[in-house]
DNA sequence: ACGTTTTATGTTAGCGATAACAGTCTTCGC
DNA sequence: GCGAAGACTGTTATCGCTAACATAAAACGT
């Protein structure tokens, strides 16, 4: 596999390296170098001359090379949980497209589970692929712990983690979010509100339900239910709840789960939002689109990833802010909800 | 925490490496490499040291070195469109965890628009990394076009890109799902079926139109109406279709835009299944509870990425194969279907 | 003109790991 | 009991690149 001792000059055999460059352009390996990292060092004559051997050759640096000597890979990992919701899966987007106007590749590694150790071994993995930085979306409890005990010398940033967190990070004002949208409800003329939460221990839905739970103040405060985050969720506890003939409205903690919950209601012979009014949350793109076309909370995703990114190059190049950012959510009123 | 030997020195400043390892167990280096790359190579004795000291000093490879001399990465990369949509997003979820069990971890490029270039261009992106294979998932004619000059050396499979691929592939069998959900109304007595297109030139498009072509042979075919996947295109040419009172089936093809054509149709009076009867393509969680809940076709697109990763792997250790697998898609049926 | 800065390029020395080969020290056959 | 095979462990020699220093050539000030 080695080139042999052949007098004849390897075609095409192995990838060309920096020396081979150097030689056909009649330079040394170092002028290839600058010339492919600081062209400004190098003068115009010689840095054509070398650009054309480049180009003849197909050379491509060695990444693993550089990176070895520089200390610095140019990817950046994510953390995250389940990339197929539409929350995490539009962060991630929106990370990868901010990544690569700065020429950062991603790599992502998602957990099985949401625990301290998952995440802690997520982002190790990460870690031993010498990314630069590290971006964590586990809006879990459980990601606070996870971060505790990191490596210092890795830059972290947290999105949609919590509060008290020990590193930089973006979050959506959820409990802003959710009064705004209980807020729509009582301003309806309803006596109260009911809610259907995301699964316990979720920081989303932990904010949520006390944004509800504030916006209720002084108010009676109904028990509320919990699903997981499915319309399937939402279509069962929306056939309990289709039973309660004194509720007139809910706000319930993200579009799918409306959605579920919207059928049951139907199906039990209850109007939305003739008999009952009903609020989601995320504003997924069909939301306009379901029937009827629903009332919900509107997350800015791509703020949020653009965001998280720039924390982590902040954080990267030495500023160590702790700085936490906060994007607001925004009521998007259409026609699921209508005065009582 | 750290062990609480106090005395040492110059503690927690640079990262440990072998050779410090090989320092605290008494052994060369290279059996510290030993220990981790072949343990059985090495007496368990002093395995067990090395272990130890490994512990102590949190050690971990230095993966640039190890990728420099070993010429692996253990790194994958995928390129796709857009991983917001629900397809791509399950594949590349699914591939992530494939990857995962194989010790591989994921690099994303996604492309801003979908033209031989762009795809040439991220799939260099990621070679740079020096990704040790890629999955390109790029549903759209011009992948194939875009990958017809690849580097031979770069093992690279693609996912749902069309027929006439110069590398392996994995797709879902669109056309058969497409006549099974054309067949599906006119055995519920339809006449003929009127069909709403995904965007030109994307492969499942395509695929998807000419099932429902191939289907209704023999039969007037009504003028496809074309969308962009969007909830609001299939809204946008519901209206229009809503017009026509001849339509009493139509088969769209994904889920969003036919939960915006269920929209636009009863908004214009037309109940569905009653007056016309409608069927999607994907089974997004969702569908099952847009009113009324969606016949569709499922795509398993877990098997697909699962698939794709198995063949990258297969193509990464030398069986080159220009092996084509498919993925059989599954008629749902719900409630959006009735007898005419 | 001359030393001094500036500019352009070359040299040397690793970065941290593993491959390949080279020793030791056991173990074993007969 | 002694050479040979095997089991462990150690010694180089890179892998491809860039930091840091060294050198040669050009530009500058007075």
């Amino acid at each position: 596999m080695t080139t042999s001792s052949g007098g004849e000059p390897a075609e095409r055999t192995k990838a060309a390296v920096l020396e081979d460059v150097a030689g056909l352009a009649g330079v040394s390996a170092m002028t290839v170098s600058r010339v492919l990292n600081a062209p400004e060092k190098v003068r115009p004559e010689t840095r054509a001359r070398v650009l054309a051997a480049v180009q003849e050759l197909g050379y491509r640096p060695n990444f693993a090379a550089r990176s070895l000597v520089t200390g610095r890979s140019g990817v950046l990992g994510v953390v995250s949980f389940d990339t197929t919701l539409y929350g995490p899966a539009s962060t991630l987007y929106a990370i990868e497209r901010a990544a690569r106007e700065h020429d950062y590749l991603v790599n992502i590694a998602s957990l099985e589970a949401m625990t301290r150790r998952s995440i802690a071994e997520g982002v190790d993995r990460l870690r031993q692929q010498s990314v630069d930085g590290v971006i964590v979306i586990v809006p879990h409890e459980s990601a606070a712990d996870g971060l505790r005990d990191l490596p210092p010398d890795l830059p972290v940033v947290d999105v949609g983690g919590g509060e008290r967190l020990s590193v930089p990070a973006v979050a959506v004002d959820h409990h802003a979010g959710a009064v705004r949208a209980t807020r729509h409800l009582l301003e309806l003329g309803h006596d109260t509100v009911h809610h259907l939460s995301g699964p316990a221990n979720w920081i989303d839905a932990n904010n949520r339900m006390q944004g509800w739970r504030h916006a209720l103040r002084g108010r009676e405060i109904p028990p509320p239910l919990a699903g997981d985050w499915s319309a399937n969720s939402g279509y069962e506890q929306g056939k309990r709840l289709s039973r309660d003939p004194s509720v007139t409205a809910v706000f319930v903690a993200n579009d799918p789960m409306a959605l579920g919950l919207m059928r049951a209601f139907r199906e039990a012979g209850r109007r939305v939002p003739e008999d009952v009014s009903v609020v989601g949350y995320d504003d997924v793109p069909e939301a306009a689109h379901f029937w009827p076309p629903l009332t919900t909370v509107r997350q800015n995703f791509a703020t949020l990833g653009r965001q998280a990114f720039q924390l982590l190059l902040n954080r990267m190049v030495g500023h160590d802010t702790s700085e936490r950012r906060t994007v607001e959510p925004e009521l998007v009123v259409r026609e699921s909800t209508s005065r009582r």
